[in-house]
DNA sequence: ATGAAAGCGCTAACAG
DNA sequence: CTGTTAGCGCTTTCAT
């Protein structure tokens, strides 16, 4: 009913078979120096002997140096979250850290404490992928208990101009976002519409400003769930409505769905209707026709991240920014307003 | 440079100030009998008093019952991977148990050693997303190592058949695939051509026998990879030959890149061609066609794996599967080909 | 119903 | 360069 059959070595066992006392054989895997040569040579034949491996546990609980990161996110099937966390990973195994990942409840309300139970022991590093109000609160409990061990990924909106950011890191989408509205505007679009995501995301600002910049005013927002039908049926009577010529969405999935839901309203893109998605996920490029769409680099960001995170632990050269910066990418959905 | 102020509460801090021992705060922790209500009382208010919180690594260390377990897995953007774990998370959360997850690279070799490094200690409980020869190759080095603290998830042709089922969860959709591939006889297609995705899976046996049964010779496999880009590639000759009429995809990325191929080729959609995915994801029901394809319960398959590991662990009664059976969802990619 | 003692496997701080 | 001694915070097992 349990696990293996002999216990596994120890550092004891290795420590006892190579000759040398257990603290040498900690020397030996954690690559300190100040042992000798052939003495190193041979606990490592001894390990390899005895097939031993150190135990995390032990390792942590000893008060060593830190190697696991706690990812803490609602949904890892959304691209931008997916992403994030695949550089976060790839970054954390470059470093040799494990990365132990914390899904919430977005429909749930977590204390304080509810959050903190999550991590594997106080203090221990995080970074929270923030995209919501429960990982927006999660980012919040942690701040305050342990702001030496959080960084945090999207999220402008969510703190204080003032706060330094030192501990978070995120995609300028405010700025691409009112770079794409002026593209639409500078076709000759009269209004551009915009279809939300649930997350209060920084896009939207962006966009509002860049229509009141342009003396429009902004019509009201059309919100929109995470998935594609949500989005087909939140935006049915945008898209029916032969005024509305543009729409700038929260997301790629979002675009999909107000194509499927523009085609279902024999509409033509771009024909009769532009669109415009963010995140310029794997399937944009390929759609029919391909999506116009916003580049961003959320692996990178997760990467960002988790660099930042590091450096807050055990210091070092600053870590800069990596990633790219958003950028519009102009494919086959966008267009000028039909005559 | 490190994490936070203070050293968080131990037991020892919270027995102190319920006046108990810390075996007692222990016991009450562990929601063990033998307590008095007031004791209880007492040393819960303690707890709260101090935001004290058990130390997970102590925990383990001191070898208590287990309480994570690590996934080990090469890609979670991939849809299938993306909700299988999912499924585990959901399922472990229930529990009580944390995830650790871990990534490995798809192009790498991996010793066991390798592979056993990944899990925090040896005999910690694993499951492996197996699709491809990474993640195979860990659920062998694992099944030998420790097979009482193992579940693999797909992988259905990776193992003898003699070799009993007790660690492994996978959806059958070989059946799936061949009656997916008969529909498609039905209709009247002369021939059904196959796009594969990387991994060997085990719905490519089932279209070939469903050909072989029909006295079709299957016609060579057309090898693609798992993007949408790499599928529109690898299926641009097939795509392009006016003799194909109908392609039985990997998954659903490979059959929007089909489609998108096809676009490109001027072949319509279900007219000139008929497309099959597997996967039933969100998109698929929103493409412009609609795609036809598998519905397959990742999310469910995870859930399970996660129920049969901790049966494993901890007996109890069997778990069951409950997940669906994989089955073919009709949409606007297929029809009779046209006279 | 509660407490005391021992130890999980490791690292740190000190001795040599 | 290497060994010794203390813990880390918790759960056993055994007393009481």
């Amino acid at each position: 009913m349990s696990a293996a059959g002999p216990r596994p070595a120890s550092i004891f066992d290795v420590a006892k078979r190579a000759g040398v006392s257990h603290q040498t054989v900690s020397r030996v895997i954690n690559d300190a120096p100040m042992v000798a040569d052939t003495t190193r040579a041979r606990v490592k034949a001894a390990i390899a002997d005895l097939g031993y491996r150190p135990n995390r546990s032990a390792r942590t609980l000893a008060g060593g140096a830190v190697r696991s990161v706690t990812v803490l996110t609602t949904d890892t099937s959304l691209y931008g979250t997916a992403e994030t966390l695949r550089g976060i990973e790839d970054a954390a195994r470059d470093a040799g850290f494990s990365v132990l990942i914390s899904v919430m409840d977005p429909d749930r309300a977590y204390s304080e404490a509810d959050v903190l139970e999550r991590l594997p022991h106080d203090g221990a590093p995080a970074i929270v992928i923030a995209h919501d109000e429960v990982t927006a609160g999660a980012m919040q409990a942690l701040r305050e208990r342990q702001p030496g061990a959080l960084v945090a990924t999207g999220g402008e909106h969510l703190v204080a101009e003032h706060d330094s950011a030192d501990w978070r890191v995120f995609l300028d989408d405010r700025t691409v976002a009112a770079r794409a509205t002026r593209y639409l505007l500078s076709m000759g679009h009269k209004q551009v519409h915009y279809l939300a995501i649930p997350s209060k995301a920084s896009r939207q600002t962006g966009w509002s400003d860049a229509l009141a910049d342009a003396g429009i005013t902004p019509p009201e927002v059309v919100h929109s769930g995470w998935s594609v039908g949500a989005a087909a049926e939140a935006a049915a009577a945008l898209v029916a409505d032969p005024s509305v010529t543009a729409i700038l969405c929260g997301n790629d999935d979002l675009a999909f769905g107000v194509l499927h839901a523009a085609h279902r309203a024999g509409r033509s893109v771009p024909g009769d209707l532009s669109v415009i998605g963010f995140d310029d996920s794997p399937l944009a490029a390929y759609h029919v026709p391909p999506l116009t769409t916003v580049d961003l680099d959320f692996r990178g960001v997760g990467r960002g991240a988790f660099e930042l995170l590091r450096h807050k632990l055990e210091g070092g050269s600053d870590p800069r920014p990596s990633w790219r910066s958003p950028e519009l990418v102009v494919r086959e959905t966008s267009g000028p307003p039909r005559q």
